[in-house]
RNA sequence: GGCCGAGUAGUUCAGCUGGUUAGAAUGCUAGCCUGUCACGCUAGAGGUCGAGGGUUCGAGCCCCUUCUCGGUCGCCA
């Protein structure tokens, strides 16, 4: 027979119902003899079932843990109610149970309930019970309402879904690609995409308007503790006649809502967001993500600390952050210190001002010269701490943006309120020096349109421009310091493409042979179109406040992209591989 | 690939300056307990201290090698 209700539904109003449940079997309280307390869970809840005879006692003693079971009997009012329990004004008193599938494992790798707190390696490869955990289970089910939101919201804003392939061409820019043999073309291999990148910029050259997807990618790079290894999701989105100003509208109007209803600031920046140029983000917040909640910024004091004797602040750039009202101990101090440094490489330089406003500690013995100056430039209190970076000016800022947002971490009081705070990074540079070439390369997307056009890159070639001076119409959407996507005005003029492939010693055969679709395809007249594709796990991962993003996805892998639940990657047979033409046989 | 951290009972962890039989909590098993809800009480089982080698009278602890996991830098147009 089928239940009749869920784990989570019955209250006060269905008392005296026979009533028939299936669950988990997640914990039985035995009481005496003749009384024990079991609590069923299934997807929507748990529901408190009471055994009053000793048959019932014992039947429950022969099940395991967390067993599939369906359980008959009657809603009866709770003479002690659980108030910390949806169902817990009410029980059900057992009269039958059946086993629909045993759980035949006396010990489970874990425990349920405390899941998240396990071994991740034994999370992973019993995912499906770490998955029982209903804050697994709430995970699961944000991302699903989530990604419901997000499709509501695009088709709202008069976006069409379309699939792009999955097995697709191998690209010749970017990451690693995974690569899939192909059987009836022997030496010939598929690739999983990056991203739908090109298949987008085609919809736009096909006479497609609005196009969007939750396009899986592909990517073979390591992990980090925000980004998976292998395969990822984005909330993908292209625009035809479109400028930069006409995504940012569609983002900031389909995101924050989303936001504030689901995450758990339940706030978020209003539209518009703000726009910071890179160079100025960089100068500022010492990084192309600033968390924008912590109120602390880079000052430039290279033209006062150059004067010191100090010999690291020699003729170099140097960026300050100042902590006022600064009660921490040298301990701490210390252990900022440390963190930054491991993870910039870069020395970090401190000094504090006491409550008299003297300099002291760290390197202050060498300030005395120019503390009026230094006061003065970066309107210093007494009982503050100031925090320094040291090197090239992209070290320095660097250093500067690890520091800001280490003492974000450590110091919660630095930020205002908790909430969704984003921004657009704006304006970033097309090309740029390599820092192991020496050469000039794109510094991002070489499918971007420069700004200033034809005439910017023709200026370039002639020396009248120097061509890292170029911007592109490229931008980076930051909430939190998170970087939750790239976007841009993408390059739909094959002549301009060339032109600007030629700046990098690049030429047209390069264009035409790498990416001859796409390139064809604006031969035939293509729309301006920009667009974005902010990463959904990421997304799911700041709304649920998860330091990992394998806490907001169903079957993740581990860091070394494997999956030890599936037990992924594995060998396969030699006939399989004879078939693909991988090897060919002896015999 | 570099750097940092971790690896001890099914699970989460403690383990001092190297010293007798490696502990706790939880889970598991058995018994007791008539209103529990992290139930309680009593007892019990449960260990290749990641692996290998070395130093030592003696190693969970010190040294070397190695494996695994996590974080981070590189990488991710």
């Amino acid at each position: 027979m089928k239940r009749t209700h869920n784990c989570g539904e019955l209250r006060l109003a269905d008392i005296g119902k026979k009533v028939i449940l299936n669950g988990f079997l997640e914990n039985v309280r035995e009481v005496s003899a003749s009384l024990s307390f079991v609590v069923l869970r299934d997807f929507y809840g748990t529901t408190q079932i009471v055994a009053e005879t000793v048959e019932g006692v014992q039947n429950f003693k022969k099940i395991g843990r967390e067993s599939a079971l369906e359980i008959r009997g009657e809603v009866r009012e709770r003479s002690s109610k659980n108030p910390k329990m949806a169902t817990g004004d009410i029980e059900v008193v057992f009269e039958s149970a059946e086993v629909l599938g045993e759980c035949i494992h006396q010990e489970l790798p874990f425990q349920i309930a405390q899941s998240r707190e396990a071994d991740e390696s034994a999370r992973l490869k019993y995912r499906y019970l770490d998955l029982r955990n209903p804050e697994m289970r709430d995970r699961i089910k944000l991302r699903s309402d989530v990604i419901f939101a997000l499709r509501e919201a695009m088709m709202k804003e008069g976006f069409l879904e379309i699939q792009t392939p999955i097995l697709t061409a191998s690209s010749p820019e970017g990451a690693r690609d995974y690569l899939v043999p192909s059987r009836n073309h022997r030496g010939k291999f598929y690739a999983l995409p990056q991203a739908p990148q090109q298949f987008k910029q085609i919809l736009m050259a096909s006479g497609i308007d609005r196009y969007f997807q939750i396009a899986p990618c592909f990517r073979d790079e390591d992990a980090r503790a925000d980004r998976t290894p292998g395969e990822f999701y984005q909330l993908d989105m292209e625009m035809a006649f479109a400028s930069q100003e006409d995504v940012f509208e569609v983002i900031e109007k389909v995101l924050p809502p989303i936001f504030s209803k689901y995450g758990k600031f339940k706030k978020a920046s209003k539209a518009p967001f703000k726009r910071i140029a890179f160079d100025e983000a960089m100068e500022k917040y010492g990084s192309d993500k600033p968390d924008l909640r912590i109120k602390l910024e880079a000052n430039d004091v290279s033209e006062i600390m150059n004067k010191t004797e100090f010999e690291p602040f020699k003729e170099t750039v140097i960026k300050a952050v100042v902590v006022e009202n600064f009660k921490q101990s040298r301990k701490f101090i210390d252990n900022i210190c440390k963190e930054v440094e491991l993870q910039s490489g870069e020395k970090v330089y401190w000094f504090r001002l006491n409550e008299n406003s003297e300099l002291t500690g760290g390197i202050s013995k060498f300030l005395g010269e120019v503390k009026g100056e230094l006061e003065e430039a970066l309107s210093l209190k007494a009982e503050s701490c100031v925090f320094l970076s040291a090197g090239v000016r992209k070290k320095a800022q660097n250093t500067a943006g690890v520091i800001i947002k280490r003492l974000g971490r450590a110091l919660p009081e630095l930020i205002d309120e908790e909430q969704y705070e984003f921004c657009w990074i704006v304006d970033f540079p097309m090309y740029e020096i390599g820092e192991e070439s020496g050469e000039l390369e794109f510094s991002h997307n070489p499918f971007s349109m420069p700004m200033g056009g034809m005439e910017a890159i023709l200026k370039a070639k002639n020396g009248e421009l120097d061509p890292t001076e170029i911007k592109a119409y490229q931008y980076d959407l930051v909430c939190n310091g998170v970087e939750l996507s790239s976007g841009a005005v993408r390059n739909h003029n094959p002549k301009l493409m060339i032109e600007a492939f030629r700046m990098v010693g690049l030429d047209e055969s390069d264009v035409v042979e790498k990416f001859p679709a796409m390139y064809n395809a604006f031969t035939y007249g293509a729309p301006p179109h920009a667009g974005i594709a902010p990463g959904v796990d990421r997304i799911i991962m700041l709304l649920s406040g998860d330091e990992s993003i394998r806490e907001v996805i169903a079957f993740p892998m581990n860091k070394n992209a494997q999956d030890l639940m599936m037990n992924a990657p594995s060998y396969v047979t030699d006939e399989q591989l004879n078939e693909l033409g991988l090897i060919i046989k002896e015999d």
